[in-house]
DNA sequence: TTTATTTTAAACAATTTTGTCGAACAAAAA
DNA sequence: TTTTTGTTCGACAAAATTGTTTAAAATAAA
């Protein structure tokens, strides 16, 4: 039996991706796929039946990248402090794996009601509740701020962390930066970031 | 001489500014544009000869919003403290003013190469450079940390103000939110935005 | 080699999107 | 009133996009 050229497939998926991400579903022209990937645009029929196919296949994928950094992120007992370094290092390294994944995010929440609504309704408040629980101890201590949740302190850090990558165009153009000094911005940006909310949140 | 009505002309770009910010050049359909105008499609032609051509009135617009915004905010003389909550002011108010405006920004960032060009090459330079004068007063006195420029700074109070806009569908649908909790959400946050950015920085 | 699978190019149809045209209409000017 | 100018609509043409089909290579397995 002649065995499957899964090389191409995953070709296309990564490319697919890419586009998805930057230009949403009504935005990206699956010509624009099939150049990303390298391919004619007839292979991306004969794996995907579809461009709404392909959608969904982009979606489980990226959705599916989350879970791990996720449950990597809760299975760990540290305190405040070092939980947020914690949670910062897995969102940019998250951003990193996926550079292009706050874009995504942007364009479905415009674009997709229906899925808005999936996340909104399925989402664990796991973070922001535990980041609560920890705050709360520290409030105790009289360390931190009291006018702070733990979603306020969730959307500061992914606000900080997300946007560098929503304008990475721009910071590059900007100060003429090349690939790997782009790099070199985000990991000392990484580590500034760090740095602010812990001052931020500090009494 | 009859007269134009401009009533009509004014709602396409109304309209156009809300699709377009929302979705992109190639994102969205002229036919969309009409139907939040609420009017017919060949009005539009009408009106603006082409999408391109409407596309650039609307960037014009959006763009030409900013300078007062900028003007105002560059014209006074106050310490690091107070400017810093005069630029979340400024900033979140024309937000208020432009809730697409955030989403505007990441889409022509990753869809014309050419305005990034335009805007990394003209826009000032002036409120960093400012923001680093003002540090640099305050890193004497010992009261800021050493390792923050002005850069990171208006791009930390950039992403904290531009974030909840890009996600205001997905805020709204997770809490339930009607459009005047969300109003309430954005001016509480605006406030623990400021009391964020100033610990951030503070020794 | 033979066979099955993968790949491309080209041509094609179907649909969507964009842009144009002419007739009808309204309102002001003559 | 008639004429002119500006506005609106529906129907239509043109272009772009998506998806299918065909034939012909290239490639890998049997």
């Amino acid at each position: 039996m002649p065995k499957i050229d899964h090389n191409t497939k995953e070709k296309i998926l990564i490319a697919a991706e890419k586009v998805f991400h930057r230009s949403g579903f009504k935005g990206t022209r699956t010509t624009a796929i099939a150049e990303e990937a390298g391919i004619s645009r007839t292979m991306l029929h004969y794996y995907y039946s579809t461009k709404e196919d392909l959608f969904q296949e982009v979606l489980n994928k990226t959705l599916g990248a989350v879970i791990p950094h996720l449950s990597r992120l809760l299975g760990q007992e540290m305190d405040l402090e070092h939980w947020i370094c914690h949670i910062i290092d897995t969102m940019c390294g998250l951003f990193e794996e996926k550079p292009t994944f706050p874009n995504f995010v942007a364009n479905i929440i415009n674009e997709s009601p229906d899925v808005v609504m999936m996340l909104a309704t399925n989402v664990q408040d796991d973070i922001p509740s535990k980041l609560d629980a920890l705050l709360a101890v520290e409030k105790q201590k009289g360390t931190v701020i009291e006018n702070i949740t733990g979603e306020d302190l969730i959307l500061n850090i992914y606000s900080l962390c997300a946007v560098p990558y929503l304008g990475i165009p721009y910071i590059k153009a900007k100060e003429n930066r090349n690939d790997e000094q782009m790099l070199e911005f985000l990991k000392q940006r990484r580590e500034k970031i760090k740095v602010f909310v812990l001052h931020g949140i500090r009494k």
